[in-house]
RNA sequence: GGUGCUAUCGCCAAGCGGUAAGGCCGCAGCCUGCAAAGCUGCUAUCCCCGGUUCAAAUCCGGGUGGCACCUCCA
């Protein structure tokens, strides 16, 4: 396996801590609200690593957690008059849903930031003991950057005037230095008893201690793998990798993955921009797997500009892998090709390229097809097409449907008869000779977004798209 | 201002020093009553200018264009 390790910046081979298995802990979402289509490449990103670890035959302990404690959610506690509880379940039921719909593999833990408070406020106390964190007078506690001489070198940002735009707190001993600890005061909806006074963690400090606790450090690391998102890697990692490196002595993780972002024609997206898009939102429009599949299409380090034209388009590659299996609908999976199966899993060993993995898929389907052209009833070709195709889904996510329905999304059962009446007549025409009617027929189907095919199984439909 | 990423056929997109994968679209053919689907064939020298090398889309330098991060953000 290689990956591509973003703090090296190459490609390096994947040398597990511990044997035959890799733990790996990715940034999950601050639940205040839908998840957005960045959040779902995320996901299929990290799906995908965790796929074609599993397939190599690791045992991969998958963490992802959830943000639940974040002023973003206490301003819509303000704002709606609900609890945290009441917001945070709310969003991660909602995102649960989503993720299931875009096909995403569970993860192995998921834990929360405040079913962890006592591994934070523990982390804290240690720093406060080091002397690494410092109290300032309304309550606050920061990390004194200063004392971790390795800080700046996961992100490379090392000059105090690089960081200009970060506002400065006039208490702070440096300019880099950042929020552990929240102090309130009884006038705050969320706050927490710890030693050193009550409040809230800031965020950096969830996750360190979140893998803290949930993972064992193997040769001075805590996991193998850290992802997320480009945009955490500062600060949000860097700060994460110096507090843990300060607090229990080793480092984080051995290697550190970011996913590109998604872009809606050419522009960020963004909230403020008002080009936010809801996976709800598509999902309302497309099949969850056809999301899954266009968002997988563009290598994950890379920006995705995600634009409908595109996902229709890519709806059509998809739409190949089942009418092939919709040949073959018929017979029991035997045994996937070998050579198929390694190439396949060879693509996605080399820092998951997508790429080649649907070019060799597209190979797959054209030889297959030829082969069924030549007879349709060859059992053995069916067994292991049908296997073929159940070891992309094992790997990448896609062709899990009913091939039928697949193409019948959104058709309701009247319609559905409808349409089998006509094409019904249209055969009785046929059989007549009467061309003009039977077209006759295929037009008015036609008119209705149903595309029929004339296969020797009969004749098929489809929905156009 | 600082730090990075990126520029490949009309569109999407691989390529990681050895002579341009794949998909969509288009054209031609096979199949078909005609279609559709499927199959076959055809379609780029890689933003520009230098350099290194026997060999560069791939490495280096300089331009030009696009994007991101440095502020909550996947």
């Amino acid at each position: 396996m290689y990956i591509f390790d973003s703090i090296k910046k190459e490609k390096v081979e994947f040398v597990p801590l511990v044997p035959d298995a890799v733990t790996m802990y990715v940034c999950g979402p601050t639940v205040y609200d839908d998840a957005h289509l960045g959040h779902a490449r995320s996901s299929l990103s990290f799906d995908m690593l965790f796929r074609t670890f599993k397939t190599l035959g690791y045992e991969v302990n998958f963490i992802r957690n959830f943000t639940d404690i974040d002023d973003k959610i206490i301003k819509k506690m303000q704002d709606s008059s609900k609890s945290l509880k009441e917001i945070t379940e709310h969003y991660i039921q909602r995102y649960n849903e989503d993720m299931d719909a875009i096909g995403i593999t569970h993860p192995t833990l998921a834990p929360k930031a405040t079913q962890n408070l006592e591994a934070m406020i523990e982390m804290i106390e240690n720093l406060l003991k080091k002397d690494i964190a410092y109290k300032i007078s309304n309550g606050d506690i920061y990390f004194d950057t200063s004392k971790d001489k390795l800080y700046g070198k996961l992100s490379n940002k090392v000059s105090d005037d690089t960081l200009s735009r970060i506002e400065s707190v006039s208490e702070k001993r440096n300019q880099k230095d950042f929020a552990l600890w929240k102090a309130c005061d009884e006038k705050d909806i969320v706050c927490f008893e710890a030693s050193f006074g009550k409040g809230r963690p800031g965020w950096h400090i969830e996750c360190s201690a979140m893998i803290q606790k949930h993972t064992k450090p193997v040769d001075g690391y805590s996991i193998d793998i850290h992802g997320g998102g480009a945009d955490l890697l500062f600060p949000h990692h860097e700060n994460e990798a110096s507090q843990s490196r300060c607090a229990t002595g080793h480092e984080l993780a051995k290697y550190w993955m970011h996913n590109g972002f998604v872009q809606i024609d050419g522009e960020k997206m963004s909230k403020s921009l008002g080009n936010s898009f809801f996976l709800k939102d598509t999902l309302k429009i497309y099949d969850g797997e056809i999301v899954r599949f266009y968002l997988s299409s563009v290598h994950y380090r890379n920006d995705f500009n995600f634009n409908e034209e595109d996902l229709l388009n890519s709806k059509k590659r998809l739409d190949k892998l089942y009418r092939l299996k919709k040949r073959v609908f018929d017979i029991t999976a035997g045994e996937p090709n070998l050579e198929f199966k390694k190439s396949l899993l060879d693509a996605m060993s080399d820092d998951l390229n997508i790429s080649v993995a649907l070019s060799i898929i597209d190979e797959m389907i054209v030889k297959s097809n030829e082969q069924l052209d030549l007879n349709i009833n060859d059992k053995n070709a069916k067994k292991e097409i049908m296997a073929n195709i159940d070891f992309i889904n094992q790997l990448l996510g896609f062709g899990y449907q009913n091939p039928f329905l697949y193409f019948q999304l959104g058709i309701e059962p009247q319609l559905a008869e409808k349409i089998d009446n006509l094409i019904k007549q249209r055969m009785t025409a046929k059989l007549e000779r009467n061309f003009e009617l039977a077209d006759k027929i295929r037009d008015e189907l036609k008119s209705m977004d149903i595309n029929i095919m004339d296969t020797t199984n009969g004749t098929l439909w489809e929905k156009i798209s």
